[in-house]
This record gives C-alpha cells, structure tokens and sequence, in this order.
DNA sequence: GCGCAGGTATTGA
DNA sequence: TCAATACCTGCG
C-alpha cells in the first residue's frame, strides 16, 4: 500500500525519538512487529521519494491462512508516522517566526514517530535520560530479544515488547540471576537480567515501573485523561521526571502540546529566545507550552535536531 | 584514560 | 522552591 504524505523515513526512524529504538533495517526497508487484532504482523516501510510512502506487510509463518484487514494496518500506520499532521502548514507557521524558520530546511519530512506500544515508550523514555541515543536504543532492542515474544516471519524472525508483567519479574542483575538459579553457573555468564542491558542504576526502575504498571496503574486510561491529569499521574512513576514524563506523553500518547525540556531544548532556547542567559529547565518547558501551544511538541522535535546537527550549539555549549 | 550522554532521586538550606 | 551531588556504562 502507498501513502501520499510527506515525510522523511530515514530522518524520522533516526531523530532518536524515544517511543522505540529504530526499527530493523532489511531488504531496504525499516521493518518491525506491530499488533494488529491480537496478530502480529510485520510491517516493512521504505520510500523512494520524500512524498511517498510505501509499506508491505507479513504475516506470521505460523499464520498465513488468516485474513487481515488492510484498512488496520494503514490505520496503524497512519498514527505511528502521524501521516495526517499537516507538515506544510507547520512550516507555514515556522516561517512567521525568524527563530524557528532556520529550522525547516534542517528537517524538511521529519515527522513524530509514534509508540507501537506505550509501555515501550515508557521504558524508552526511561532509559534514554542521561544517556546517550547510541546507548539506550541498544539497551531496547537487548530487552526485546531477551524477553520479547518472538515470531517468525519469511523475511526472518523478529521481536515485540515483552510485557509489564514480563518484565516485572525478569532478574535485576547478574547477582540475583546467580543466586536465584542456584549459583549454577559462574557469575559473569548470568546475563539473562535487566542490567546485562547496558541499563545501570535505571534497570530498577524499569522492574518497579513494570510492577506499578501490571498492579496499580491502567495505561489505557492515561489516553483519556487531559494532559496535566496525564502529565501529573505518570509522574508518580520511578525514573520518571519532567522530561521524561513529557516525551512519554508527546512521543508515547501524541499529547502534542507537550515541551520535553532536556539540555539541548535549554541551550537553542536559551540562545534564540533569551539572549544566552542561564534559564531553568521548568522556565523553558513553560516557555515552550504557553508560545507554541498545540505545535509545542513538533516545534521541540524540530529544535532538538536543529540544535545538534547544526554546529549552531558549538559555539554556545554550556 | 577520561569525560560525556536528550535526567532523576536525594539531601540540605 | 532550589542548588548541589551521585549515579551505570560504552563510546570517542
């Protein structure tokens, strides 16, 4: 099937978005597992030009009788590349301001990459703060494969997001991987635990999360909750702060009034809108809402690969 | 070898 | 409310 909407793929699936590290690529094509009806089906998203989108779909090996509806797929993935977002009226809305404008040739086609799966995004989010993309795309894809539920398709097998109440009793560490098997093995090959991930000090926040998540909180609610109620209930969670909690909404629910205010968005802000002085990060993430409103999301997105690609932030670092 | 990476939790004024 | 500090770990 064919979309007819702007957007840049590579760009998109690499702009380190934390709602998923990037999909596999394969036969020239970004592919991974998306749940469609209770089935899992494999979606392989390539373009050729900055205007189409082209998308070819597998099912399971083990599935191949069953009878898919299209028109769920394409809605799929419709809202995960956000293709209904009108990007030439953004731009439009860019241009009027001389600060942003800059920004648009930068990331012509950069879209929202949206979460095939909220928890997913959560533990993204979690695990990208005070790391690197490098690092914790890879801590993700380490976390699918261990405990993931795998399936085999004819272009290969691949892995979905294991769930909450997986992971809630996956091993912290080596140490209690290797005390829990019965000290059967030596200690450095226990690496069936969360912090064998390259996940640190966060891989306890990642299984108290998962804990919360199967017990305690109903993630489906948080889509109809408005966005301070959201803003405030995901909040409460362990490893969560403000940055967090805000690229989980905007990334993982597409609450695009959210600001995600991290280093970067401090630094390109502070040197476009405040003159290079010093402003807090709660003073930008309310800079960013009351100016940018409904657009506050893109508008971030957009700044945050302006201002590390650029070369504009050498000079004003720190 | 060392500093940094899309911050958060904790502590103390 | 706010500043100061520790924190896993892999890559440059």
């Amino acid at each position: 099937m064919q979309f007819n909407s702007q957007i840049n793929l590579k760009l998109t699936q690499k702009s380190g978005q934390t709602s998923q590290s990037p999909w596999q690529v394969k036969d020239n094509s970004y592919c991974d597992v998306v749940e469609i009806a209770k089935t899992p089906i494999l979606l392989k998203v390539h373009q050729e030009d900055i205007d189409t989108l082209n998308v070819g779909y597998e099912l399971p090996i083990a599935n191949q009788d069953i009878s898919i509806d299209e028109k769920a797929i394409e809605n799929e993935i419709t809202r995960i590349f956000d293709l209904n977002f009108d990007l030439d009226k953004f731009y439009s809305y860019l241009s009027e301001d001389s600060k942003l404008e800059p920004a648009i040739d930068f990331c012509r086609g950069l879209r929202l990459f949206l979460a095939k799966d909220p928890f997913e995004c959560m533990v993204s989010s979690i695990t990208s703060a005070n790391n690197s993309i490098a690092r914790w795309t890879k801590s993700i894809a380490k976390i699918k494969e261990k405990w993931g539920l795998a399936t085999e398709f004819p272009s290969g097998t691949f892995y979905s997001f294991p769930s909450p109440t997986t992971l809630m009793n996956v091993y912290e560490d080596d140490f209690e991987e290797y005390e829990a098997i019965g000290r059967i093995m030596e200690l450095e090959c226990c690496t069936n635990n969360l912090k064998s991930c390259g996940l640190g000090y966060r891989a306890p926040y990642i299984k108290k999360v998962s804990e919360i998540i199967t017990l305690e909180m109903n993630l489906s609610n948080i889509s109809s909750m408005d966005y301070e109620e959201a803003y405030d209930e995901i909040l409460k969670l362990p490893g969560v702060g403000p940055k967090v909690a805000d690229c989980i909404l905007l990334y993982g629910y597409g609450f695009k009034e959210a600001f995600p205010s991290d280093v970067w968005i401090k630094r390109i802000v502070s040197h476009l809108y405040f003159d290079n002085k010093d402003i807090s990060l709660s003073e930008v993430r309310e800079f960013g809402m009351e100016r940018f409103g409904n657009y506050a999301g893109y508008v971030q997105l957009y700044l945050f690969h302006y201002a590390r690609k650029s070369g504009l932030m050498n000079k004003i670092k720190k």
